[in-house]
DNA sequence: AGTGCTATGATAGACGGGTTCTTTTGTCTA
DNA sequence: TAGACAAAAGAACCCGTCTATCATAGCACT
């Protein structure tokens, strides 16, 4: 591979040499004005800053970053930038980055294909990362037997628990809990479920606790639906709702997407929402998207979970070494799109 | 400042003298294995990779940046992660950074105050980056004024041309011409216009796609509305314009957002769309929100644009050096939310 | 025995910034 | 004018990786 020329003619980077010799001292004297270290004369630093200003002078981050053994940066791995789910969580480590002066060094894997935790370690390892964090949106094959690499932060952002690796995510199961038990306190108990494709883990847990609610109240559930995530998939399985099931007064959508499609289909089926039936849904994503949203649904606060996940993944701050895992709860929104069940 | 400890008691990091030491080979040998150079043994390259293994090794990526002088990784600079421009750019540009095997490195400025272009460029170039993107969804204040770093790509992504830097851009003057030129096709000609605030530079250009339009035609303009992309905001700006215009035949709203709101209101109206009023929008960003979306709108390439800021910003390839003014056209899509105007 | 090859080691230097130790310079006082 | 002392500046070295020389040992083939 070419190098880059080591003489003054060439575009090389300016180094501190570089603005010695233009200001006439030694490299020692840059290192002291450039950091703001006293017992400089006030020419000679006045000097040196010119030469600094006139050559360009940029510190190395490679040269500081070597000696300092510190990046300044956190890791962060999703299949998918444009998701829901990744996006919120660029937006909420992104803040919490901000406010540690950190930046963040995003490697977006394959958007379709699985990938391993292994795989994902080994990529980001090789960038200047302090801490990594793994959005891990569908089960990796080597979840069990993943061991975190020594010396480097790791967090994985996913509801699973693992015995080796701090796990930070929003609460998808207790999600479902606190819209179940709205519904059960209006009164329903015919509720029906449109979830995500089956292998997303938030889907798996969503989908878990709409369960476990109804076998409480000792209520058999009815088979979910699965769509994938997007609102025609609400639409289509709304259609299917509203045709075949009579008996059925609330529809829990996996997300509000698919909550608006299917709320488009139960009116286009002549059915009334909330008056014959109630519809909730997830993520509280809507307000840009649909005007007058009315729809009850679970807001996470992805500021605070991104700053829980930042300060699991980086060392300085926050519990080192320990492996915790943190579930952030959601905030029930009640809106119009509920209302008690016809009789 | 605390160095870290030099001895192996403490956790410095493991670096190819240390595998050495543990596999009783030179570091070169180290190296040779790291690199799959050839001229190793088979046993002795074994023996090192167990030791790599064993110890953890992962090689420096300050060390080798500092010797390759340079970091695969391209800095990419936004006011707000979640906003739709801002977020397709994420997206584009990681798509293309993944083909040339690049990281990215995110910095988030300030969502609400402006940020100048120079304070972007010094953040940015403390950080390991081969480039360097800013995103400009709003004038920055030095922009004219801008000088870009010399010895390192920078590409500023927004609509108005720079003398001396390189900008991308989708063409948000063009689209409003596709989308003009669609309505005057069908026969309409009093088309009212809701935009963007007006501090928004896709905004600035859309809405002067919109009045060229119609100027060149010799119609007069009527006052933009200006709304906040919000889909509420666009459902105001729709009501207004249902309840104060007759004559209007026809709505260009600057995003798909406001044109959904639009659409709503004109309905809450008593007006019907397309047979009353057409509506338009910009982005093709309803689908997952929406079920059945029948808005007609321009649709962006949004990969493309993000290799064109990629290619443009790494010198290593493209048009390194010289300054070009890049607007990728977008495509027109009709769907039914336009039609011929009531007679 | 001589030639040619492979495997490996020893040594050093480049890359850029920062720290530590040392030397030079300047000023003030006895 | 010599001595004390502080300020200013320099010299050397470290961080980890990679490469460029040499040097050397071992082995096979002629």
């Amino acid at each position: 591979m070419a190098r880059r020329p080591s003489n003054d003619t060439g575009t090389r980077p300016v180094s501190m040499a570089d603005v010695a010799r233009a200001a006439g001292v030694s490299q020692q004297t840059v290192s002291r004005v450039a950091n703001g270290l006293p017992n400089v004369n006030e020419q000679t630093r006045q000097r040196v800053q010119a030469a600094m200003q006139e050559l360009g002078f940029r510190p190395s981050y490679a040269g500081r970053s070597l000696r300092d053994g510190r990046y300044h940066s956190v890791g962060l791995c999703v299949n998918d930038v444009t998701k829901f789910g990744n996006l919120s969580m660029i937006d909420g480590i992104a803040s919490a980055a901000r406010e540690h002066n950190c930046a963040i060094t995003l490697v977006e894997m394959s958007k379709t294909e699985e990938f391993s935790l292994a795989e994902a370690t080994r990529r980001m390892a090789a960038l200047p990362v302090d801490g990594i964090i793994i959005g891990m949106s569908r089960m990796a094959p080597d979840f069990e037997t993943f061991d975190p690499l020594p010396g480097i932060g790791t967090v994985i952002v996913t509801m699973y628990a693992h015995p080796r690796v701090t796990t930070v995510d929003s609460d998808h199961y207790g999600c479902s809990l606190l819209l179940m038990d709205h519904l059960f306190e209006l009164g329903h108990e015919q509720i029906r479920y449109i979830g995500g494709p089956s292998f997303s883990v938030d889907e798996q847990f969503r989908r878990a606790g709409w369960q476990d609610a109804l076998e409480r109240k000792h209520i058999k559930p009815q088979a979910p639906l699965e769509g994938d995530w997007s609102a025609n998939s609400g639409y289509e399985a709304g259609r299917f709702l509203a045709e075949h099931d009579r008996a059925m007064t609330a529809i829990y959508a996996a997300n509000d997407q698919m909550a608006n499609g299917a709320i488009a289909a139960l009116r286009d089926s002549g059915l009334r929402v909330p008056e014959d039936v109630s519809v909730v849904g997830v993520d509280d994503s809507l307000d840009d998207f649909v005007a007058h949203n009315e729809l009850t649904t679970v807001r996470f606060d992805l500021h605070q979970r991104g700053r829980e996940v930042f300060e699991h993944a980086v060392p300085e701050v926050g519990t080192a070494g320990k492996t915790v895992a943190i579930r952030i709860p959601g905030q029930l929104i009640i809106r119009h799109s509920t209302a008690i069940p016809r009789a």
